[in-house]
DNA sequence: CCTCCCTA
DNA sequence: TAGGGAGGG
């Protein structure tokens, strides 16, 4: 599930967010099949089971979209929500690996219950997660409803939403994963939509979790790399593209022939290269040039409650009463933060400037 | 994940 | 008024 540039991101690479308040004013675009996977990874009974409405369909995702996109808004953070598109041939290998671990977690899980070893299967369950196409339908029906913008990626939506950031039509990308760093995002917010506190695996230890901004600029200098061979480091670590990475290296010995070589290409030529095959080249290629749609402007536009009701309260059996609070602080909010300010930096350059 | 309600 | 716990769909 994405690259693993954990272990070259050193403290002073990031930047912790106590309060959302610190992202007031800040367009950001998060990556939405990464958020929908995380609504339905915690938004769960104490038993495991997922939010369900009357006729057994899973609503976890709208619940975590509907009222974690308010607080954003609430805070003064104007989301933007880019959605997958058709997968790049390259990624095929990884797609096939996921769709085999999740079979078999699903086999796991249901052994686990038989066995009465519930602890067990809620733990495979979420590994057996997967969104459907209805899903996906419904919350891009939701965000629409509620005035916010839905992009929809030519295919990875983590590059796109690189692309919007770069083009200054975000101030950021938002994801767990790091892969917008390598589709050249010039920042990343990681931990935007889990909050709280989290359970360190084993241990009755629990650590608080904060949103943290890494910028790339910053993560190149401090490494003392070039964009470029940020993306050779993760290749030659693993990425979704070829998640297996390069035997018998990891990060540190990836960095290292990076820093002796200067790049893939030369390692691949060296003696320690002999085994790496070119193939990784067209890895490098995709992450340099994704394949992109343009965007040329976007828009939020004023919350249709009636909408937003007819799917939440109508169809997934949502309390009226509850969805009827949020929706007055949405519409607070939309009045307080987005009717009538300008809708992108360009024209927030125009306007500040008088 | 979230909101809501209860308790101190 | 804040903080834990239950329940949401």
């Amino acid at each position: 599930m994405g690259v693993n540039l954990k272990d070259l991101i050193t403290p002073e690479c990031k930047l912790e967010i106590d309060d959302l308040r610190q992202l007031s004013g800040r367009i950001i675009a998060f990556d939405a099949y990464n958020a929908l996977y995380q609504f339905l990874a915690a938004i769960r009974q104490t038993d495991g089971t997922p939010l369900m409405d009357s006729k057994g369909r899973i609503t976890s995702h709208l619940s975590g979209l509907f009222y974690r996109t308010i607080n954003f808004l609430e805070n003064g953070i104007k989301p933007i929500y880019v959605f997958d598109g058709k997968p790049p041939e390259i990624k095929r290998k990884e797609l096939e690996q996921r769709r085999i671990r999740k079979e078999r977690a699903a086999k796991m899980a249901e052994k686990a219950y038989s066995e009465g070893n519930i602890e067990e299967a809620s733990k495979y369950v979420v590994q057996a997660i997967f969104l459907t196409d209805e899903m996906v339908k419904e919350a891009k029906e939701l965000l629409d409803a509620m005035g916010i913008p839905v992009i929809q990626a030519a295919e990875e939506g983590e590059a796109e939403a690189a692309y919007i950031a770069k083009k200054g039509l975000a101030w950021a990308t938002a994801s767990q994963d790091y892969d917008s760093l390598l589709f050249g995002a010039p920042r990343l917010v990681r931990n935007l939509t889990i909050t709280g506190k989290r359970k360190l695996p084993g241990k009755d230890i629990y650590i608080e979790i904060k949103p943290e901004i890494i910028e790339l600029e910053k993560l190149l200098k401090t490494l003392g790399i070039t964009h470029e061979q940020l993306i050779d480091i993760a290749i030659l670590i693993g990425t979704d593209y070829n998640p297996d990475g390069v035997e018998g290296i990891g990060p540190k010995t990836a960095y290292q022939l990076i820093k002796a070589y200067g790049s893939l290409e030369k390692i691949i030529k060296s003696p320690h290269g002999s085994h790496i095959s070119e193939d990784l080249i067209k890895i490098k290629n995709y992450f340099l040039n994704p394949v992109v749609v343009d965007v040329e402007r976007i828009e939020w536009k004023e919350p249709d409650t009636n909408r937003i009701k007819d799917l939440l309260v109508r169809e997934h059996d949502f309390s009226i009463d509850r969805v009827e609070n949020a929706l007055k602080r949405l519409e607070k909010a939309y009045r307080e933060y987005i009717k009538g300010r300008p809708s992108s930096l360009d024209q927030w350059f125009k306007y500040g400037k008088k």
